[in-house]
DNA sequence: ACGCTTACCGTAAACGTTTACTAATACCTG
DNA sequence: CAGGTATTAGTAAACGTTTACGGTAAGCGT
């Protein structure tokens, strides 16, 4: 059995509620129990055990975090920043894949609510009502990352998508490209997809170019959709010089196609991504892209979660373009 | 407040003992009284509070897992594996990011033993011997993945790495190569540094062909030391033709070196990784690689932590060559 | 009608802490 | 030296569960 803060207790010869005021820091005490209660704790080996320490204090000094996916690299530069700032304010973070699942994800929230978490962090994920309810009747904080809610009054953290999707077709056509296509998200994703989407078109629109839904192909922000994306795009619409992709995954995608093709990245085609993550600096050649800073925003939702302000506000990061090689002017 | 099982007993007219036995499954109560209590657990929101459950039951359902980095490739898929089955098993997941930084590591142990986790996984990290005395002093079940221990009797799952690279440089030698390069982790890295290079030079040696530290660059793993490492090993040894890399980011590195140098990949050099992360599917061109199956490890991992036997038994994992288009048979 | 078994349910202790309250002692102050 | 105030320390309740134990009532066989 684990030594108990009552075998300590005994051994010092000193009372339980000595022993808490000591290893709490409180005062209370001679610098001469204080030394005797010390050894014995270090000799026997004891430690605090914080399970029935946040049964009294009602804080478990544990945050959940959801997430559609683990291991893509959006998400895991996400997670790494939040776990870095929760460990930075003494917070553990549960992990939970939701995989996108309705079931599994009111599943998780049981879960974290059982386990009396005092903060959930979900990233990157449509919330559906019954999420939103769930939450509510759990009262405790609660941030977004990366996705917002209409619906309920809950802070978020993310960069502005529609001016990020502006400034990077912007981009593109301030390299005198003309004819420029978008890879984007699912058409139904009112937060990656929709407000790219309508970035993409304003910025043509606001240059005078033409907006055709012949220059759009819908994938779903993974590497395999961002293949048939480009091989649909340039079935439609051969002429295309450039293209804007809502994920640095799908534009991956048009990299390995473009090499299957022959077609020479940036000489051919000009491609700019979307997120910044690691593989756009690993690619070949390495990606253009917009820079989400996604490990500071994770920091940022724990700090958020912690503020003492009894009103938190949302967070727009900022964003920005970050020029590598896989863009070229041309004319 | 949250309600608790003192509120639903008195609403529902029966003790808290009756009340735990119901939401439990156990026997002892009429349907009737069932389905009353039920009611009211479900008009007033009643949740049971894991905390206090895990006090008296002495577990927490929460295992934790230790990595030296959660963002990269290779731990993620792992993490993916832990999370799922540890979900499956009906556990929560914990993730310590501890920086390969030994004191933070000790720290994360102790935040665990603290915690009362049911069981701790370390992956891919060398377990310093203070590790092993705190892991022992907690008494509870832990697994290595990815890693082994020699001081210490811990059950670990991964594969064979001698192995693994033996058959690596051994396809390369069969496609026809005859300078082969290594670019290999830290050589103080017992576990995936050494045996690696071990079974590179054992396959040289069984096919007769001859081992020079001129063919061996030293990077530690990332994608920049791959870059560096190639730079090195083509200013040693011009004539290479082949190379094995210890990680698919070194990998990637070397196909990133290459297209800046216009070395043509396979057509000039051939490469084969090591680890079969989702860069390998998604370069240019795609890497052939040694196929770790990490998400199963990861799996597996959580099953061995709750295994029933009394004495664990480690695993070693089947390993295989996925071949895509990074080797080219010459000769 | 009696005793026995069985089913249902309540009482209270236990898990390992924190903390309000109280007690005792020591130290001042005038 | 009386009375007050710090300072150190202990007692016990509380946190929300589970569960051993006991009790009551019903059912059943003889």
């Amino acid at each position: 059995m684990k030594p108990t803060i009552n075998d300590v207790a005994k051994k010092a010869g000193v009372s339980i509620a000595t022993v808490s005021r000591i290893v709490n820091g409180l005062s209370g005490y001679t610098e001469e129990t204080r030394k005797t209660v010390l050894n014995v704790i270090k000799e026997i080996g004891y430690r605090p055990n914080a399970i029935a320490r946040g049964l009294v204090n009602k804080q478990t000094n544990t945050v959940g975090v959801l997430l559609p996916n683990i291991s893509s690299r959006l998400t895991s530069a996400l997670l790494n920043g939040v776990e870095n700032t929760a460990h930075r304010l003494g917070y553990s973070v549960i992990i939970c894949n939701t995989d996108s699942n309705g079931k599994r994800t009111i599943e998780y929230l049981n879960v974290l609510g059982e386990k009396q978490v005092d903060g959930i962090i979900i990233a990157s994920e449509w919330l559906e009502d019954a999420y939103g309810e769930a939450l509510l009747a759990m009262k405790i904080p609660v941030v977004l990352v990366l996705t917002v809610s209409y619906h309920f009054q809950i802070p978020y953290v993310k960069i502005d998508d529609k001016q990020a999707a502006y400034q990077a077709t912007k981009y593109l056509i301030e390299k005198g490209h003309k004819e420029i296509g978008m890879i984007s998200g699912p058409d139904n994703d009112k937060i990656a997809g929709l407000p790219r989407i309508e970035g993409y078109k304003q910025a043509l629109a606001d240059y005078n170019l033409t907006i055709s839904e012949n220059h759009i192909a819908y994938g779903d922000f993974a590497y395999k959709s961002g293949i048939r994306c480009m091989d649909e795009l340039f079935q439609k619409s051969p002429k295309i010089t450039a293209v804007f992709a809502a994920s640095d995954e799908m534009a991956l995608g048009v990299l390995s196609f473009a090499y299957k093709k022959g077609i020479k990245i940036p000489d051919d085609l000009s491609i700019i991504g979307y997120d910044d993550t690691q593989d756009a600096k690993m690619s070949i050649p390495p990606l253009t892209t917009v820079h989400q800073p996604l490990y500071e925003m994770g920091g940022k939702a724990v700090e958020m979660l912690f503020s003492t302000k009894e009103a938190v506000e949302s967070i727009i990061m900022p964003h920005n373009i970050v020029e590598r090689d896989s863009v070229k002017r041309i004319n």
